[in-house]
DNA sequence: TTGTTGACTTGGTAATACTGAA
DNA sequence: TTCAGTATTACCAAGTCAACAA
């Protein structure tokens, strides 16, 4: 709901009123609908123990140590089912051992293995790439949790595909230079995961929706157009926003103009590649082969309409809008807002001791406050598997120690025994869970009513819900994977810690700690934090406090990433040939960007940027390892690494042999930890990408591929039906994208026991079924039941409510059967990241239109909030 | 040209809230 | 009403990428 323009000498508290219990969805639904219509060597191989918990993500929850036995150990490899690879496989190319132990009983199809063990591809003949050899999966029934996510996926689709299962991983454009795509056979617009079951849904998408944003002036939430964006001001840079609009504009940013040299003009359809054209920029290339020169004119007509839609947001600016009485935003360059107000930011309590004591060497310790402080955030992680890095340990006891002081008693972390306090804080925390309802609601209240005015900022009249409020508290860090770090205290955030942004003649935020201030309060309206301060981990890093995801500001800067990764649409094709092309460059650069750019479309692998000495050792494309891709003859590539969040990630797939053999060149002569890509880095790369398409970086691939997987999925699996099987088939797709995308999770520590209890149920419907069919057996020669298991007599039924009672069972075990199935399948499934960061909105919301879906099945309370501006989607939207 | 910095997005897990069966 | 299982939210770590500085 709109709120009022508001007074900036107003107090937040003040506006803080009915609506706050008002959804936050459609806030300014007035304006939603205008929206819509506009716009190393370190890195151990075998040592992986990067998580907590479950370091390398095991699917049936053991340890790391048990996926680190390799190759050989696995009695029966899983098949290649990557979307990437074909079904085909040789045994016993497994990695890790399947799960010695905690696999619940289920039937076969259900056994939970390791999801690590590897799949295996086989070649296809390199000239047939496209079309490879369809190879019996004699496997396929085989469990997938041994395998990789991204191993996993076409598993099922194998089944229901298998043909274009086999495919090599591969471009669409063809790697023969005589035969150029045919636009009918063309699926370069669907990633290659998708393409193996999609192929037979062609054209099965609706219409392309009239959102042609490209073209038309992006237009804010109240109705102005936006400008350029600019560069940000660093914060030590205290310039005035008004100086900040001299910089030069972003270039990948969705709003910038495309500049004649830039605008690569979209390569629709190639007609005949050229002959080696090595030395001229792919950018020239594309261009080259863009079939006609009406589709050049067009192109330019767009440059021109892009320019003219310019041309008019300067009118605007200047007749219309600048005669408002308040300045709109994106009035200036580079500028998120005009006007923001809000509270600040609130401080956790102040430590309050305790005075458990700890043991040294058996005896209590008098510890100060603030040493007991230290050793209660250790106490507390006593039960996590931080306890067992030794790392963790070191960095915290020299820390503690310079606490501690340099003469105290306590010099040794082994001879410290933090049981009590440990103990202590376990019956505090069962005392909160024992606390009565009323008990909890008013503590509740009372928590609410301290921070409600720090939960709203207002920022150009309207009134915005603020993200993360709470400056952090004080603990020991939580480095994931081997982080260097981790283990090293977190000092307390005070008030001189952190700066304000804020609008100018906004009452300046009260500092809540009194006899303090703020470090510094600025006016820059060209970014849309509202407070940072520095990490004390790694005081070169920043924490902010930004919106929250509700916000237009987020909304807005969502919607042009998927409208960015829809754009890349119309040029994968021209992409995609270009890097086929280079795979045999003479320009040891370009063949490397060509076969980088190649993995991460078909792979979904992040960009990899170069990392510290003091981060976690993990990788990503242009940062992997000549250890991390292993060539095996004919054309396999298997990969292994960690990857962010020191997630592992292990696949294998068919690649055609010009790949293969760039990749064996690349690694010739180097080590293990060298560089595979030693010509590349990412801002080469990006650089690359932009001179392909305006605005493309690598990431957007993973948007592109992510969403264009999940629309064919829906497209492919919705076959109507009941609204369960719907929201089945929703999941589904949704879990194919978690895949490819290698969302991984760790497996609850309750799975094993759900999975029992469900086998328990099954053992008792059987049983029960057993004794059905004993009475029905009795019942048609006439005889009475049996008595029961209890020894009590049973009631003398007919044969036919018998025969009911024993078809509801089966129903009954039938429905408990799926549901292990579903459990174990998604034991290592994260769904939910693929859903707020990857997957158009537009897609769901659109398919819930066209199916009769109530979009509260798809979306909770949050999702629904953050995606307001794809609420009023036509359904006949495509991605 | 390369390295650094700043701003923002992406991502998994712990904590908390909710829900439905016993 | 309790409790276990599930869903949601909060938290904060760890990425990406563009601008800027050297």
């Amino acid at each position: 709901m709109a709120v009022e323009a508001f007074s900036k000498t107003k107090l937040m508290a003040e506006v803080d009123d009915d609506d706050d219990d008002m959804p936050l969805v459609f806030k300014r639904s007035s304006t939603t609908s205008k929206q819509n219509q506009s716009n190393s060597s370190s890195q151990k191989q075998d040592g992986r123990s990067g998580r907590q918990a479950s370091d390398v993500r095991s699917p049936n929850g053991q340890s790391s140590s048990a996926q680190k036995v390799k190759a050989g150990t696995s009695s029966k490899a899983s098949r290649a089912v990557s979307p990437f690879t074909s079904p085909k496989a040789s045994p016993s190319s497994g990695r890790t051992s399947p799960a010695p132990n905690s696999r619940p009983s289920a039937s076969a199809g259900n056994q939970a293995k390791d999801v690590n063990q590897q799949s295996k591809i086989v070649p296809n003949e390199p000239k047939q790439a496209v079309e490879p050899k369809s190879e019996p999966n004699d496997e396929a029934e085989d469990s997938e949790d041994d395998k990789p996510l991204s191993a996993r996926l076409s598993s099922g689709l194998s089944k229901s595909n298998s043909s274009h299962a086999n495919k090599v991983l591969g471009t669409s454009a063809s790697v023969q230079k005589s035969r150029p795509p045919k636009k009918e056979d063309s699926d370069d617009e669907i990633p290659l995961a998708s393409r193996f079951q999609l192929k037979s849904n062609a054209g099965a998408s609706t219409s392309k929706s009239s959102n042609s944003e490209e073209v038309k002036p992006k237009i804010r939430q109240n109705g102005l157009p936006s400008t350029t964006v600019l560069s940000k001001r660093p914060p030590g840079d205290v310039k005035s926003a008004a100086q900040a609009s001299v910089k030069k504009p972003r270039l990948s940013d969705a709003s910038t103009p495309v500049s004649s040299k830039q605008a690569s003009v979209k390569p629709e359809k190639k007609t005949e590649d050229d002959d080696d054209d090595d030395d001229v920029p792919i950018s020239q290339r594309i261009k080259k082969s863009v079939a006609s020169a009406s589709k050049l004119s067009s192109a330019k007509k767009a440059t021109k309409v892009v320019s003219s839609s310019m041309k008019t947001k300067k009118k605007l600016k200047k007749s219309k809008y600048s005669k408002s009485s308040k300045l709109q935003p994106s009035s200036g360059e580079g500028q998120k807002w005009t006007t923001l107000v809000h509270n600040g930011v609130i401080f956790p309590p102040p430590y309050k001791p305790h005075g458990v004591k700890m043991l040294y060497k058996g005896k209590p310790v008098d510890l100060t406050p603030e040493q007991e402080e230290v050793a209660t955030m250790y106490a507390v992680m006593l039960d996590t598997d931080y306890m067992s890095k030794l790392q963790f340990k070191e960095n915290f006891m020299n820390d503690w120690r310079k606490i501690l002081g340099k003469n105290h008693v306590i010099q040794n972390l082994d001879d410290c025994d933090f049981t009590p306090i440990y103990e202590w804080h376990q019956s505090e925390k069962e005392k909160k869970k024992q606390m009565s309802t009323e008990e909890k609601k008013a503590l509740r209240e009372e928590k609410l009513k301290q921070e409600e005015k720090y939960m709203w900022a207002i920022v150009d009249g309207v009134k915005e819900k603020v993200g993360n409020f709470r400056v952090e508290p004080p603990g020991l860090f939580r480095g994931r994977g081997e982080h260097p770090k981790m283990g090293k205290l977190k000092r307390r955030i005070r008030p001189n810690d952190i700066t304000i942004n804020i609008g100018k003649g906004a009452p300046i935020p009260e500092c809540p700690i009194p006899g303090e201030r703020w470090k510094e309060v600025r006016h820059d309206n060209t970014v849309t934090w509202l407070a940072f301060w520095n990490d004390p981990i790694n005081p070169r890093e920043f924490k902010y406090v930004f919106l929250a995801a509700s916000s237009s500001l987020k909304g807005q800067s969502d919607k042009e990433k998927y409208e960015k990764a829809r754009r890349l649409k119309d040029y994968i094709e021209g992409i995609r040939s270009a890097y086929t092309k280079d795979f045999t460059s003479k320009d040891p650069v370009k063949r490397q960007i060509a076969v980088a750019t190649y993995l991460i479309d078909k792979l979904a692998l992040r960009a990899g940027n170069e990392k510290d000495d003091d981060e976690a050792d993990t990788v990503g494309c242009c940062t992997l390892k000549v250890e991390n891709v292993e060539p095996v003859p004919p054309n396999i590539l298997k990969f292994d690494f960690l990857g962010k969040d020191s997630i592992r990630y292990q696949n294998e797939v068919a690649v055609y042999e010009p790949v293969f053999k760039a990749i064996q060149l690349f690694r010739s002569g180097k080590k293990g930890g060298d560089d595979l890509f030693d010509k590349l880095d990412t801002s080469k790369l990006n650089a690359h990408l932009k001179e392909l398409m305006p605005g493309l970086t690598a990431k957007v691939f993973r948007t592109y591929n992510a969403s264009v997987t999940l629309e064919q999925q829906l497209t492919k699996l919705t076959q109507g039906g009941e609204l369960a099987e719907k929201v089945a088939v929703y999941n589904l797709a949704n879990k194919e994208v978690a895949i490819i995308c290698n969302h991984q999770r760790s497996v609850s520590k309750s799975h094993s026991v759900q999975i029992s209890k469900l086998n328990e149920k099954i053992d008792e419907l059987k049983a029960l079924l057993e004794e059905f069919k004993v009475d029905l057996a009795r019942a048609k020669k006439g005889k009475p039941p049996l008595k029961g298991a209890d020894g009590k007599a049973k009631r003398n039924l007919a044969p036919e409510a018998l025969q009911k009672k024993i078809d509801q069972t089966n129903v009954k075990i039938e429905n408990i059967e799926r549901q292990i199935e579903t459990k174990e399948e998604l034991k290592t499934v994260a769904l939910g990241t693929s859903k707020i960061n990857y997957l158009d909105p537009r897609i769901t919301v659109a398919w819930c239109k066209r199916h009769e879906v109530p979009i509260e099945k798809m979306f909770n309370k949050s999702l629904l909030a953050k995606f307001a501006w794809a609420m009023d989607v036509e359904p006949s939207f495509t991605f």
